[in-house]
DNA sequence: ACAATATCCTGCGAGC
DNA sequence: TGCTCGCAGGATATTG
């Protein structure tokens, strides 16, 4: 679900209001989820996690791409990372649970997780019903809870040492971060280089750009008036120099209006976001184009769903 | 090297 | 109402 601009969104969010919290226990009714790393293998499982995690301190939170990184503990002891990807329809949001006393948590904790029962806050950003699919919930030092959301459980946490975390081949294949000042044209190009196939693909491909997915790179290519089938070897420089500005532009955008709500994407505290309310073309087929009316089409490219005005973007070059 | 497809899952809305 | 089908924001593994 979240691209760039929602999990941007959320990473503030969890910035602000996780710093100095402690994470003092973990309910789970999917271990599936986790793994942890240890001396670079990788263990799946909960009970290895579970061990990384507890009684550490979150110092902060950053991003890769689609990754959220929550930094735990680096004063004493080597810092550890958080690794969460929320895949299609994870959000990490916090909510208050309760106020309660470690021991007292502790007791809920096994309580609930013999019974597997599922938390379901009856207030806050947990009680909305698109997000009430609760698989993980980590509890805070101050009563409120850091819960995933997923209802189709393609989430993935993983937890480990910092520097063997930032190894992890996921972390380390991916391409440039498009809204970081070392993004520059020079950058793009040479991240292009040599890269062929269809351009909406290559959007969508991680390890060149990092961060756009199927709503952003359909916006993308809307503004940048460039078909979804063109191939990325055919483009002419200047339609390089659009799709460059293009994505830069469109993800800015997507971030100031804290994402696209069009279905269950809300931020850490519940908000909707407003992109939805100003797209272009994603998820718009029928409507008509913003910029010439005609109505917006959807094709399928490798399975998944397209979005493009058929005046606007054509298949050939146009000369202008 | 590239492209298309299957896979991990679950819920929802459309259409019959 | 009840069923089946198609669809969904991601990424990886597999197959041709």
């Amino acid at each position: 679900m979240p691209e760039l601009p929602e999990v941007e969104t959320i990473r503030r969010g969890l910035n602000r209001d996780l710093r100095g919290r402690k994470i003092i226990g973990l309910w789970t009714d999917w271990p599936k989820y986790f793994s942890a790393i240890t001396s670079g293998k990788l263990q799946k499982g909960e009970a290895t996690f579970r061990r990384h995690v507890l009684g550490k301190e979150i110092t902060g939170v950053t991003r890769r791409a689609k990754n959220i990184l929550i930094h735990l503990e680096e004063k004493s002891g080597g810092e550890h990372l958080l690794l969460v990807h929320q895949k299609m329809s994870g959000h990490l949001m916090i909510g208050k649970w309760q106020r309660a006393n470690r021991k007292l948590l502790q007791e809920l904790e096994e309580k609930w997780q013999n019974q597997k029962w599922i938390p379901a806050a009856p207030k806050g950003p947990l009680a909305d019903p698109k997000n009430r699919f609760i698989r993980v919930v980590f509890f805070l030092d101050n009563g409120e809870m850091l819960a995933l959301s997923d209802l189709r459980r393609f989430a993935k946490l993983v937890c480990g040492p910092k520097k063997l975390v930032l190894n992890l081949p996921e972390l380390k294949k991916l391409g440039l971060e498009p809204l970081e000042r070392a993004f520059t044209y020079k950058k793009f190009r040479e991240a292009l280089d040599r890269k062929r196939g269809r351009v909406k693909l290559v959007l969508l491909d991680q390890t060149r750009i990092s961060g756009v997915g199927n709503i952003y790179a359909d916006e993308i290519l809307w503004f940048s008036k460039i078909h979804p089938l063109r191939r990325i070897e055919f483009l002419k420089d200047i339609e390089k120099k659009t799709l460059y500005r293009a994505i830069k532009f469109i993800l800015k955008r997507g971030l100031r209006y804290r994402g696209t709500s069009i279905d269950d994407y809300r931020d850490a505290r519940g908000r909707r976001g407003k992109y939805d309310l100003v797209r272009y073309a994603y998820q718009r087929e029928g409507e008509p184009c913003r910029r010439c009316g005609v109505k917006i089409r959807r094709i399928k490219i490798a399975g998944r769903s397209a979005h493009f005005c058929p005046a606007c973007q054509t298949l050939r070059h146009r000369m202008s």
